[in-house]
RNA sequence: UCCGGGCUGGGGUAAUGGUAUCCUUUGGGCUUGUGGUGCCCAAGACGCGGGUUCGAUUCCCGCGCCCGGACCCA
């Protein structure tokens, strides 16, 4: 035997199914958003993410050497990839640019509830518009996938924030401020307790009294921006608050305001984020960690060598999203659906076929014998794979021209003209007969 | 990289310094004509390596994998 690769793991058809489910239903979520699906390399250049994010992060990668003797690395995340795909073509495609895509990432890294080293995401990314309608439709559509799957607004709360409200904020104070140890500490408020809170923003550079400013300031409410506006009395910061504004507006004729809560003291990893960032939480706080997030990322195409393009996207992972959907009650049920088992009875094999293939023609689930085995074991399996009826195709039914029906659940049978069957209903069942 | 808890057939378990219990599962049969009831037969386990010992699944060490946490979270 084998041991599996630790942080990997393996998908029987029964949970293979429910994540099919819940993946298809974030992926409509996107197409029915004009989305447009792209496929991309597992393996990118390692220098691509070295460049992006320093030396330092190809520790956390799978990164190698291939026969050829290029550096190269499983991919870690979508965004340098699709950031290298919209500089190669950025004269020809249309703008604004929507793409989505789900497929397995790949981090070495510690394991953890909701963290595996090869994790599955959907990105959702708009390229070329810097409107709030875009961020808007962002929110949008990931409101839309997870009250698809099931989830309320009593299950789920987007938290909003915006990265240059708390950066504007931090530079308006006087004194050498280091932004981004401030903001790493703004983002372990909740974790830590006060006074660990207080050291982190000390050694930051805040003074004893810019702290306190600064912690009545995050926790302003959504009738207060004005106030973040005059106390900072910069351009910066107004700018950054009437785009946050904006940006919750526009969710309101969109229909998913409710599901959107202003939270300054959401942070996130800032590092290339721009505009309105977000995160989205479990309302009842059973799971500690962020469920998934997104934002606003201005500079980054350019900074890939494209021209100044503006982006806003998100990314649900697989892993926390089932967390949430499993807590909230919505997983879809793990267990394997059949339409129709096709059982044989002697050599009744031609017969057989041509009903199998007929109702797999109309696009249902159908298994016969493959096996060899007796009546009794047949049924034993289409028990097993909850078949929801059984065609049996006997040689004594069909001495007499039928067939017999069988509701699996009742156990009620019945029978059919086989000349007549499967016929002009396109998913006859033991009750159409009955 | 660090901290804590685990690891016995596919799943769940029992006992034990002398090769392992029970339930379930899987395959076949009783039954080429009736599953979700029964009976019979069969298959299947001490995570891996090393040490102590006459003998290790059991005790010790290392590693692996699993669960949770710290760090990190692009």
């Amino acid at each position: 035997m084998y041991d599996r690769i630790k942080g990997f793991r393996d998908f029987y058809p029964e949970e293979m199914q429910s994540r099919r489910q819940v993946m298809d239903t974030v992926e409509s979520a996107a197409r029915r958003h004009g989305f447009r699906e792209i496929g991309t390399p597992a393996l990118e250049s390692a220098e691509m993410y070295a460049d992006k994010s320093g030396e330092e992060i190809l520790e956390e990668l799978y990164a190698f050497e291939d026969k050829g003797g290029r550096q190269v690395a499983l991919t870690p995340e979508l965004t340098p990839t699709v950031a290298r795909m919209v500089v190669a073509r950025q004269q020809e495609l249309s703008k604004p640019i929507k793409w989505m895509s789900t497929r397995p990432f790949w981090r070495y890294e510690q394991v953890q509830q909701g963290r595996f080293r090869e994790f599955y995401q959907t990105n959702i990314d708009i390229f070329g518009s810097s409107e709030p309608t875009a961020d808007a439709e962002i929110l949008a559509v990931a409101a839309t996938a997870l009250t698809d799957l099931g989830l309320t607004g009593e299950d789920f709360d987007f938290r909003v924030s915006h990265r240059d409200i708390l950066g504007g904020l931090l530079a308006s104070f006087e004194g050498d401020i280091d932004t981004e140890a401030a903001i790493r500490a703004v983002d372990k408020r909740a974790k830590i307790d006060a006074d660990e809170y207080a050291d982190l923003l000390t050694d930051a550079g805040l003074t004893t009294a810019q702290i306190d400013d600064f912690d009545a300031l995050l926790e302003t409410g959504e009738d207060g921006l004005d106030e973040l506006i005059e106390f900072a009395g910069t351009d910066r910061v107004e700018s950054a608050v009437e785009n946050l504004q904006a940006v919750l507006d526009a969710t309101v004729d969109l229909g998913v305001r409710e599901y959107c809560t202003l939270s300054l003291t959401t942070a996130r990893g800032l590092d290339y984020y721009t505009g309105v960032v977000f995160e989205c939480f479990d309302s009842t706080g059973e799971i500690s960690r962020s469920v998934f997030g997104g934002g606003r990322y201005d500079d980054l195409i350019e900074g890939f060598g494209g021209q100044p393009t503006p982006a806003v996207g998100f990314a649900p992972g697989y892993a926390t999203l089932s967390l949430l959907c499993q807590r909230a009650g919505v997983w879809p049920e793990e267990s394997l659906s059949t339409d129709y088992y096709v059982l044989q009875v002697g050599d009744t094999r031609d017969v057989a076929a041509r009903i199998a293939g007929q109702l797999r023609d109309r696009g249902h689930v159908v298994e016969s014998d493959v096996s060899g085995r007796s009546f009794g074991a047949q049924l034993d399996y289409a028990d097993s794979i909850n078949a929801e009826t059984v065609v049996i195709v006997g040689e004594q039914d069909l001495a007499d021209g039928n067939v017999t029906l069988k509701d699996m659940e009742s156990g009620d049978q019945i029978a059919v003209p086989v000349d007549s069957f499967p016929g002009g209903d396109d998913r006859p069942t033991y009750d159409d007969f009955a």
